[in-house]
This record gives structure tokens, sequence and C-alpha cells, in this order.
RNA sequence: GGCGAGAUAGCUCAGCUGGUUAGAGCGUCGGAUUCAUAAUCCGAAGGUCCGGGGUUCAAGUCCCCGUCUCGCUACCA
């Protein structure tokens, strides 16, 4: 850490369409905010930045679909995302958001260097265009018929019905969601930034000079450079977002994930106007907290993106953490399936250290993990109730009794004292060592050791039988107590700073700074202390009940609308039937599509002729199955090229709409191959 | 399918460049204790380190094959 002079610290900007939970605590904000504040109560020079994240199509639909403004809906996220955090002691500098003037301003000028730099490429493609509205239409704006289940409601990437991945060209009967007209292809320009032209300089950066990366962050990395980069678009046809500020770029707007990470720039720059030492420096530590879906951006594309602006230095570490489920299962924001920030601060008021502690201590660091509700409870039963809070209350409520709260002069210290006093610093080098290598979960056990300590110390020292025949000795030992207690208090400030401040109050002192963890003198004999409280209470079974019928109300609400059969489509008429030719055939050859999880091509006999048909059914069947059987084909679509096969024609299936499983649709009796169905 | 990460006591996890009886916290069981929110302290039980091969004097740790989980990616007529 020598070489530098200051630390600069991003956390993944929240996107500003839902709330927060606890996957995004565990992952990105508990770590960085443990961080931050460890390095500041070090006495470094820390800036911890962060902000919503308001651009992109995902907004523009939710305000779509609660007719409402996309700004209406940035802003409520936004405030309810930013008071949520400070409530739970987020300490971070600014909390800023991309919808601001200065992001506007600095995400231009960002685009404009690279421009007149000759940064980018240009290119012009075809992409579906709504004429009456004159826009061109991103995949989400666009809604038709699923070639492959026929829901009706399936958008221009993914079909929310059977989970199909797909191109907006090939939907059916495609619609524009914003005027409800047919689509129609058109050309338009747009700007790549050629990551290519960078991936020497990222080998080296990152395959030679960080090997010391988390292995996921490592391996992802060189994943994607051993892949090749291909040059990634940089903006969009959108009305919402940051107008590309070039000439003939009307109805532009750079693509979200270019200006989301200038965002981290453009908060720096509203906090201070010494904003370019942050940025600019050498001696500056620049460190980002991410999930791991944000791998690449953080260490392939916003790296190649600084350095091809020039001025700016790149990331010294990237610790993604994994992700955390709950109860078992994914959390989901559509789903709801978590647990949200907001409404665990009204569940559970003064309970942001328990969280804070479970979520630290449970931290998905080197791969998923899971938050269950028992063990929120037992670890703040077993752990912060009994040891910590423990701890603390039995050295005051000693001090209280035996000498009217006044902090007892140290007499002559015997070996158990010495040994015990000299633990405490071994426990700081081991918590400071686990931080400074974001290994956040050991460094919580080292610092809840000094509680631990404590709890051993008073054990084994037996003030209350001490006292009747030696009081001068109970001096000793309770002063020690008091030490110990005052040093718990700097331990675990970075991860429970709510705690620290009360044991503080409680100890009546002021703020003690990190260089003084591990010494015996951190309140003055003489001094007298103020009254014992609580440190943490109970979590009884009824309230984690609560929780849990919540939860499984959520589950319930999911698992209804998951068999809810899709409605009746569109009337049509009986000539419109008429066109499909639909035939019985006979599976004559199966085999798997190499290089596929899903594909099988089929050559089969529908009576007419022998053909190929490609389908995507290898999950549900192996070729075996399928070799011999009769099934229903529909021989009159339009043949489509898969992976290199020409594919003539559809087998039909019928797909679960609970589990997704596919089944055959076969002909009761054996019949001839070319029998018409109608 | 390709790539990446993970798989270690009932649970959650440590185990660095291979080296004596594989560790911690919680849980369980036994004991001690009562200053403390029946909290604490001591002790014990509990592990074919995912499976199978191999390298080595020596492998949880290295190599090969496989299984499962998560992610990225291709693919779904």
């Amino acid at each position: 850490m020598s070489k530098y002079k200051r630390h600069l610290i991003t956390s993944a900007l929240p996107y500003a369409n839902g709330p927060i939970h606890i996957g995004h605590l565990a992952g990105v904000y508990i770590p960085s905010d443990i961080y931050a504040r460890y390095l500041r109560l070090r006495g470094e020079e820390v800036v911890s930045v962060c902000g919503s994240d308001e651009h992109g199509v995902p907004i523009t639909l939710k305000a779509r679909t609660e007719g409402t403004t996309p700004q209406a809906v940035v802003d409520k996220y936004h405030e309810m995302i930013k008071r949520a955090f400070e409530e739970f002691g987020m300490s971070f500098d600014i909390y800023s958001r991309t919808s601001s003037k200065t992001h506007a301003e600095t995400a231009s000028a960002f685009f404009r260097t690279l421009y007149d730099k000759g940064e980018f490429i240009e290119q012009t493609t075809e992409q579906l265009y709504d004429a009456e509205a004159a826009v061109f239409l991103a995949d989400r704006y666009i809604t038709g018929t699923c070639p492959r289940c026929g829901d009706e409601r399936a958008y221009g990437d993914q079909c929310e019905a059977c989970g199909s991945t797909l191109a907006a060209t090939e939907l059916i009967n495609p619609r524009s969601t914003i005027t409800g007209s047919a689509p129609v292809m058109r050309e338009t320009k747009h700007w790549y930034l050629p990551l290519d032209r960078y991936e020497a300089f990222l080998r080296e950066w990152i395959l030679k000079g960080h090997k010391e990366w988390k292995a996921n962050v490592y391996g992802q990395c060189k994943s994607w450079l051993d892949g090749g980069l291909q040059p990634r678009g940089v903006s969009r046809d959108l009305d919402w977002g940051i107008p590309v500020p070039v000439e003939g770029a009307e109805g532009k707007v750079l693509y979200v994930w270019f200006d989301a990470p200038i965002g981290y720039i453009s908060a720096t720059k509203e906090l201070t106007s010494e904003w370019e030492k942050w940025w600019k420096d050498e001696q500056t530590r620049m460190v980002h907290f991410i999930g791991k879906d944000n791998i690449v951006f953080h260490c392939i594309v916003f790296p190649a993106m600084l350095r091809a602006h020039g001025d700016y230095i790149l990331p010294e570490n990237v610790p993604a953490n994994e992700f955390l489920n709950l109860e078992g299962d994914k959390i989901s924001t559509s789903r709801n399936w978590a647990v949200w920030l907001h409404e665990y601060l009204e569940d559970f008021p003064g309970k942001q250290d328990v969280l804070r502690y479970v979520l630290a201590a449970n931290a998905p660091e080197t791969k998923d993990n899971d938050f269950t509700w028992r063990d929120f409870q037992a670890r703040n039963n077993n752990e912060l109730v009994a040891v910590l809070g423990n701890f603390v209350n039995r050295a005051l409520v000693l001090t209280e009794k035996y000498f009217d709260g006044v902090v007892p002069e140290a007499g002559s210290l015997d070996d158990y004292d010495r040994e015990t006093l000299s633990e405490m610093p071994e426990l700081r080098r081991s918590l400071e060592r686990n931080i400074e290598t974001f290994h956040f979960r050991e460094a919580l056990k080292d610092a809840m050791a000094f509680a631990r300590l404590g709890n051993k110390y008073l054990a084994d020292t037996e003030a209350w039988k001490v006292v009747k025949t030696d009081p001068a000795r109970v001096q000793t030992i309770l002063n020690i107590a008091l030490q110990i207690t005052a040093n718990t208090a700097v331990a675990i400030e970075p991860f429970m700073p709510f705690t620290a401040e009360k044991i503080r109050r409680m100890l009546a002192i002021g703020h003690i700074g990190w260089e003084r963890l591990g010494e015996a003198g951190l309140v003055a004999a003489g001094h007298r202390i103020g009254t014992p409280e609580l440190l943490f209470d109970k979590i009884e079974d009824a309230q984690v009940e609560r929780q849990l019928e919540k939860l499984a109300a959520t589950k319930a609400a999911n698992s209804q609308t998951a068999v809810e059969v899709a409605p009746q489509a569109e009337e049509i008429t009986f000539e419109d039937f008429g066109r499909m030719d639909i035939r019985v055939s006979t599976v004559l050859e199966a085999e798997r599509v190499p290089k596929t999880k899903k594909l099988l091509k089929l050559t089969i006999d529908t009576g007419i002729d022998r053909r190929v048909i490609v389908s995507g059914i290898a999950e549900d069947f192996t070729p075996e199955q399928l070799v011999g059987r009769q099934v229903l084909v529909l021989v009159n679509l339009a043949p489509r090229e898969l992976k290199g096969i020409v594919s003539q024609g559809m087998i039909l299936m019928g797909e679960d709409t609970a589990t997704g499983r596919l089944a055959l649709l076969s002909p009761d009796g054996a019949v001839i191959n070319g029998t018409k169905v109608g």
C-alpha cells in the first residue's frame, strides 16, 4: 500500500428500477463499507463513491408499464435507495445519480474525447424501426408471438413464457410496443469501442500484473482475453439517456454500460473540485467493489475506456463477490424473492448492525452462499448477544457494581494479565491482514475474538470470587476488562459502526483511532463510565416465523402465477388454420448437433419426402428415445439454418407450463407417414 | 458445447508456494461456573478433504478422467 497516497473506492451503481436487497448488500455494499471505514480509521485519505444507475431500456419499460415517465421512475427508486443506504449506515462520501447534470457533461465529454481521438469505429447496420413513432426499437420494445411456444407476449430478446432467448427479427407478427404498428428494417449508425485494440495491453496488465486478483475475477478475465475481444457498441437508439455528442447522432444515446461507470467519475466531481487527483494521479489506488456479473465490465471494458481516454488511472483491484441466495433459492427482484433493505429497516428497527454482521459473516466471497432466517437468528442470539453483547455488559455491570462506575486503577500485572493483553496486538495484525486481502469473513472473526478474549479473561480471573478476598486484585481485573471492551469497540467499528458507537457512549469515551488498537490504556483510571445497557436483544422464534411466512406467501403467489395457463390466442379463421400443413412423420435418425446443448439433428420421413429438422429438444430427449417414433411435423414452415444445418420444418411439442418439460405429440395408433393432421 | 469458479466435520467456512495426529465459529454431548440477556468458561464426539486414476519419500494441496452446483457464452422454427 506504500506507493499510494490515497484510496478511491467505488461500489457498483445500483440500477434504479427496484429497491436494494440483501444480495446487493452482502455482495457489494457491506464489503465496500467495511473497507472504506477501515481505511479511514487507519487515517488513510479515502473517498468512497456510489450512486444510482438511471439510464437504459428497462427503466423506460418500467415507466411505460406504470404509466409514468422514466424520470419519475428513477426519482422514486433513487430516493428509496439513497434513504435506505443512509439509514443502514453506508458511509459513502457521496451517493449521486447518473441523471445528474454533472454526469451528463462528464460522460458526454468522455465520449467526445474518445471520438476526437479516433478511438471508435462507426458502423451502419439494419435494425427494426417504428415508422409511426419515428424511433428505432430496442429489443424490449418489440413484442410478438414466440416462434417456439406460441405465447403472444414474447419480447424481442426473450419469451418470458417459455424462457427462450430470441432475436427480435424472429418474432412472428412483431409489433412495436409504442404504437402497436409493425416495425420495419431501417439503417442506423452506431459507434463501437474496438476492445481488440487493447487486448495486448489488458493481457499484460491483468494476466501478468495482477495475479493477486481473486480466482474468480482473474479466471474470467483470462477466459475473455483468450477468447479474443470484439468491438463493443457504445450507443443505442433511445430517447432516455445521454445524447451522443456528435453531429448527425440525433435520437441516439450512450449505451447505459458506457455511461454507468463514468458515473464513478461524475460522483467524485460532484463531491470535490479536486476530483482529478483521485482519478488522474498514479498515487491514487482505485478499488472497485462489484458482484460477479460485473467482472468483465470492470476489468476489461471500463479499463479499456479509461486507457483509450489516456488520462485516467486503472483499478488496482476488483474484489468481486459471488451471489447470495435466500432460503435455498436465487434472489429475484421480479419474483419478489428477496429481503428488501427498506423492509428490513422497518421490521427490525435499530438492528442495522445485526444484518451487517450476518451478511458480512456470510458474504459470498468464494462461492454462492445462502441466507436463511434461522441462521440470522442463530448468529444474533449465539454470537452477537451471547459473545459480544454479553461480554461488554459483564465488564460494565461489574464496574458499576464494585466501583460505582469509576474505572479502577490497574495494579501490578500477573503473567496471565500480560498474556491476555499481548493477544490483542496479535489479533490486530490478523485482522489487518485479512481486511487488506479482502477476507472480510475472517476479519470479522478476528474482531469478534476481542470479545471472546474478554469473556475468557473474566471467566478465568473470577472477579466475583476474588472481590471477597483481594479487592485490590479486582481493580486490575476490571481495568483490563474495560481496556478489552474499548479495544473491542475499535476492532468492530468497520463492521458494526452503530454498536461501536454505542460501546463508546457506554464507556463515555470519544472516538479512538485504529493506531491505538491493541493498547492497554484506552480508558483512563478514575474516568467515570456511562450507564450500561444491552447492545443486542434476542431475536424470538415468532419474528423469524413472520419473515418465513412472508416468503412462503411470495412463493405461493409465484406458483399460482406459474401454473396460470396462457390465455386463449386471438381468433383465427378456418383458412388461417388451413395454411398450416401438419403431417404425421417418423423419426429415422437422430443425433446431437456438436457444440450445442439443446439441438438435435433429426432425419424424418414425412411421407412426402425425407428431410432434416433441427430441434431444440436435447435437454428433454436422447436421440435413442426418438428414433422410430411417430411425431407431428409442421412441414410447410419456411426453412431456417441453425448451426450450419438447414432445418425444414418443426416438430410439434407440448411444453408443461409448470415445469417447462417438453412432451412429444404422437398419433394414438400407427398411421401412414404423411397423414394430414387437421 | 466452450470457458471460468466452486465441491473440506450436522451447518457456514479457513487451509499460503505439497511435509508431523486436517483447523475455526455455530450446533450436539459432558463438565465447571453464576458477574452477565440460561449468557460464559473447559473438554469431548464428529471428516474415505466429491469419485477414480497418476506423479512423489510425502497430496485436501500438483497432473489426467469423471460427477454435481453457480456464472459467462453459443444455441432453442
